[in-house]
DNA sequence: GCCGCCGTACTCGGATAGCACTTGTCCGAGTTACTATGG
DNA sequence: CCATAGTAACTCGGACAAGTGCTATCCGAGTACGGCGGC
């Protein structure tokens, strides 16, 4: 899975924190991570409505929504793009008796069970949203949002 | 995910049918796969325990043990490798106030919400065996396996 | 003092290279089955 | 007819290139802020 990933969970639960538009400069500063890239990948986040940017002086990337409407299968989605994990290429249709116009990724007995596991997988994603990150944190770390919107402010 | 998973599976399943060993050309064949890469990745089940080699003529790959003892997780495990899809590169510890020296991947919020999901995607995969796969194939078209030992026959 | 204009500096956004990993290929070591030969 | 030694062919196994996608970088278009001049 694609690093970027990662950045852009930490990233968006400081943004929660934060409440208002930081530059990819300054969050990327956070972590010590490329600049250009983690803006990069924030911009797919944005195409995917999760952030918003706001271009000049004073910009950045902010929240588009509350973060207890913003699930991590939205943010893992939004990078890796929509397509599963496994794809059924349909090699059955190139076996001696295969048939070639049969619609292989939906009958296949292997390909539905690895729907099946990708599925758990993005059932257990999308209950868990960012807001339940934040709440974790704070519970365990009372200080953490003060601390971190302060270093941003 | 590697292609390759897909080829391992499907072989698994041919294996499992017919009972003996077949060279990797044959196998490839079936599917019109290269030859000599789908032997590189049943190597990798040789590995893992989930397939025997048989050198020589006559000779090829065949099942180790009880295709019902052969996990789904098994087949994917040693085909991508024991590491997880999402890898917690601990960029907490690169934050302002972070700690270099502690275990992130065990304490991070983030890290455990992706564990979980990959530990649900895990169990969904252990819970199908290839005995299972082969069964529903059979119910659903009962001549198969007797087909596909006779085309390697 | 207040309003309007301009320049500036900062932001995002997409187009452009470098690198790692998956994919694909090849040839060599080892082993087994077959064959020919001798008893 | 049977045992045996030799040969040959077929197998896996690991070492060696090419393509694709992730990682990283740069520069240009656009916009809001701050300063300046005029009213």
């Amino acid at each position: 899975m694609s690093e970027g990933v990662e950045w852009a969970l930490h990233t968006c639960v400081n943004l929660a924190w934060v409440g208002r538009p930081v530059g990819s400069a300054r969050l990327a500063a956070f972590y010590g991570l490329p600049p250009a890239y983690l803006n990069k990948r924030l911009q797919n986040l944005v195409r995917a409505g999760i952030l918003t940017s706001v271009p000049g002086p004073k910009g950045g990337f902010a929240l588009a929504r509350d973060p207890a409407s913003i699930s991590l299968l939205d943010v893992v989605t939004a990078i890796e793009g929509p397509d599963p994990a496994f794809r059924c290429t349909g090699i059955l249709g190139d076996s001696p008796w295969g048939d070639k116009t049969a619609d292989h990724p939906s009958t296949c007995v292997i390909a539905a069970a690895m729907r099946r596991a990708e599925l758990a997988w993005r059932r257990e994603l999308a209950g868990q949203t960012i807001a339940d990150v934040c709440a974790t944190v704070e519970r365990r770390a009372p200080g953490e949002p003060e601390r971190t919107r302060r270093w941003f402010g």
